[in-house]
DNA sequence: CTGGGGATGGGGCCC
DNA sequence: AGGGCCCCATCCCCA
C-alpha cells in the first residue's frame, strides 16, 4: 500500500526536529553562524556531506561538526531549508551564490533548479538566441535531446524539483553531463601516461598525490591546502575548506544512490555542476569519447578562457561588506582567491606541460621550474660541491658534466674521484656539451630554441673523460649570470 | 629498511 | 594578468 503523502510528511516531521533541535547530531558553522541538522538527512542530500560523514561516522557517534567559510550563512540556510523541505527559496540575487554552493556540496538537484531558474530569468533572449541558432544547433547536435537538454529542461514543480524530475534532466543532458564525467572519472596517472611520451614522468606531483589519497583516510588528505605560517595569508585558502576534510572528488566515491545518472552525477558533480551545458558541451567538442582522458586535449588556457564566470563564489564578506571573491577549480575542490591562480591550477588537471627542457627532454609546467631545474641540473647553478656539501668557487672547485647533468666537485672531492690527473685543455665547444643557454618557450609557438652558444659561447673549458661522459669544466661564475638572462623567456 | 637530501610541483602572494 | 619569488609537501635516489 503506497501512502503517497508519507515521503512529504516525513520530510516535515524531519524538518519539525530540526526546528527543535531534536536528534539533531550534526553543527554546520558557516562563518561562524550554527545550524543544526541531521546527519543523515545531510548525507542523503549532499554528495559533499556523503564523503564528509562517510569518514566521520567510522569514528564515533558524536556530534559532528563541519565549518564552511566559502558561503554566507543565509546561502546555507537556502540550501538548508531545501534539504528538509524540498523547497528552494531562489531570487535574482542569491541563485548565483545557491547554486556556487550547490556546486560546492555537491547538489545536483539544486543547481538544476538554479539553471532552470537562471534559464527562466533569460527566457526571453534564450528565446531569441534558440530561434536565432536553431539551424546551426541542429548542425552541432547529434540529436534533438542533446540540444533539449541545453534549454528545454521542463520544470513542472520548480518550487520542489523531485528525483525523478532530476532524472529526467540529467538523462537528456546525457551525452554532456556523460562527457564530463568521463573528464573526471579517469584518474590522472591515466592521461599522463598517455600524454607524456617519457616511461615516467616525475613531474606529476599533483596527480601522484591524488593517487596517494587513495590509500590514505586521515584527514591530512589534502595536501593542497597545507598549514602555512600565519600571517602570510595562506591560512585563508585553508581556512575555505572545511575543518573534516574529505577525500578529493576527483577519486571514485562509492555512493549508493539508485539512479546511475544521478549517481554519477554526484560522483564527479563538484567538478561538474557549476558548469553550464554550453560550456561542458565546449569540451566536448575536443573531446573523443573513449579511454582517454579528455582533458588532455585542452589546455588550462582553453579551459580558462571559455570557464563561465559562475566559477567565482563568494566566499563570504570581507569587513568593507565586500563579497571576497574566490574561483573555485571545477575538477577538484580546490578554490583560489585570484583567477589567474585557478589558470595556473588548471594546469594540474590538463596535465599540460608547455616548457620543455631541451637538454634533458623533461617538460614542466611553469617555466620557473623549467628555469630552476636547469640552473641545478645543467647549469650547476648551486655553488657547493655535490660530494662534501662544501661551497666552491671557480677556483676551489670545477663544474663537472655527467652527460647532461652537471653539477661541481670540489678540488679536492676531484682528487678523490681520480679525475685531477685528466689534463685540462681548450677545447672549442661547438662540437660538444649541451646547450647551455637556451630560451624556452610554450611549445607549438614561435620559434623555440636554445641557443647552442654562438654568441652566447661560453668561456668553459672542458675535458672529457675517456672512461666514461664524465666532463670537466673550468667555468667562470660570472657566466652563470649572462645565462640567467639568456634564460629569461620570451614568452608572449 | 631507513633517513637525509635533492628534485620537483603546487599554492600564496608580491611586483 | 603575468612573472617571479618563497614556501612547503611529496617523491625519489642514495648512502
Amino acid at each position: 500500500m503506497d501512502i503517497s503523502s508519507y515521503h512529504s510528511r516525513l520530510l516535515q516531521q524531519l524538518n519539525e526536529q530540526r526546528r527543535q533541535d531534536l536528534f539533531c547530531d550534526c553543527n554546520i558553522i558557516v562563518e561562524g553562524k550554527i545550524f543544526k541538522a541531521h546527519r543523515n538527512v545531510l548525507f542523503a542530500s549532499s554528495g559533499y556531506f556523503k564523503m564528509l560523514l562517510s569518514q566521520s561516522s567510522r569514528e564515533a557517534v558524536q556530534l559532528t561538526t563541519a565549518t564552511f567559510e566559502v558561503f554566507a550563512p543565509d546561502t546555507f540556510k537556502v540550501i538548508l531549508d531545501f534539504v528538509y523541505s524540498g523547497k528552494l527559496s531562489l531570487t535574482g540575487q542569491n541563485v548565483i551564490e545557491v547554486m556556487s554552493a550547490a556546486s560546492y556540496l555537491q547538489m545536483t538537484d539544486v543547481i538544476s533548479v538554479c539553471k532552470a531558474f537562471i534559464k527562466s530569468s533569460l527566457d526571453i533572449s534564450e528565446k531569441e538566441k534558440d530561434r536565432f541558432f536553431s539551424l546551426s544547433d541542429k548542425e552541432v547536435s547529434s540529436n534533438g535531446a542533446e540540444r533539449s537538454c541545453l534549454y528545454g529542461a521542463g520544470w513542472g514543480t520548480e518550487s520542489s524539483p523531485s528525483r525523478s524530475h532530476l532524472a529526467s534532466d540529467v538523462g537528456a543532458c546525457m551525452v554532456g553531463g556523460s562527457s564530463w564525467n568521463d573528464y573526471n572519472y579517469y584518474q590522472p596517472t591515466q592521461r599522463n601516461s598517455l600524454q607524456q611520451g617519457a616511461k615516467r614522468d616525475q613531474g606529476q606531483d599533483c596527480i601522484k598525490k591524488r593517487v596517494r589519497h587513495e590509500d590514505q583516510s586521515e584527514s591530512s588528505d589534502i595536501p593542497h591546502y597545507k598549514p602555512r605560517k600565519s600571517g602570510d595569508g595562506g591560512g585563508s585558502a585553508r581556512a575555505s575548506e572545511p575543518k573534516k576534510h574529505f577525500p578529493q572528488s576527483e577519486e571514485p566515491v562509492q555512493l549508493d544512490t539508485d539512479a546511475e545518472l544521478g549517481q554519477a552525477e554526484y560522483q564527479h558533480g563538484l567538478g561538474t555542476e557549476g558548469i553550464p551545458r554550453s560550456w561542458a558541451m565546449n569540451q566536448q567538442q575536443h573531446e573523443s569519447r573513449g579511454s582517454v582522458f579528455k582533458c588532455k586535449s585542452s589546455t588550462a588556457d582553453e579551459l580558462y578562457a571559455t570557464m563561465p564566470t559562475i566559477l567565482g563564489v563568494v566566499g563570504g564578506w570581507s569587513e568593507d561588506d565586500v563579497p571576497r571573491m574566490r574561483f573555485k577549480c571545477p575538477f577538484c575542490t580546490h578554490m583560489v582567491k585570484r583567477k589567474a591562480d585557478l589558470k595556473r591550477h588548471l594546469r594540474c588537471h590538463t596535465g599540460e606541460r608547455p616548457y620543455p627542457c631541451e637538454a634533458c627532454g623533461k617538460r614542466f609546467t611553469r617555466l620557473e621550474h623549467l628555469r630552476s631545474h636547469f640552473r641545478t641540473i645543467h647549469q650547476a647553478g648551486k655553488p657547493v660541491c655535490r660530494k662534501c656539501k662544501r661551497h666552491v668557487t671557480e677556483v676551489t672547485g670545477q663544474v663537472v658534466q655527467e652527460g647532461t647533468r652537471r653539477y661541481r666537485l670540489c678540488n679536492e672531492c676531484l682528487a678523490e674521484a681520480g679525475v685531477d690527473s685528466i689534463p685540462i685543455e681548450e677545447e672549442e665547444d661547438e662540437d660538444d656539451g649541451p646547450p647551455l643557454v637556451f630560451s624556452p618557450e610554450p611549445e607549438d609557438e614561435k620559434d623555440s630554441r636554445w641557443h647552442f652558444g654562438d654568441e652566447h659561447r661560453s668561456d668553459v673549458e672542458m675535458v672529457e673523460d675517456e672512461s666514461s661522459d664524465l666532463v670537466i669544466q673550468q667555468v667562470d661564475d660570472s657566466e652563470d649570470e649572462v645565462e640567467e638572462k639568456e634564460i629569461k623567456p620570451t614568452v608572449s
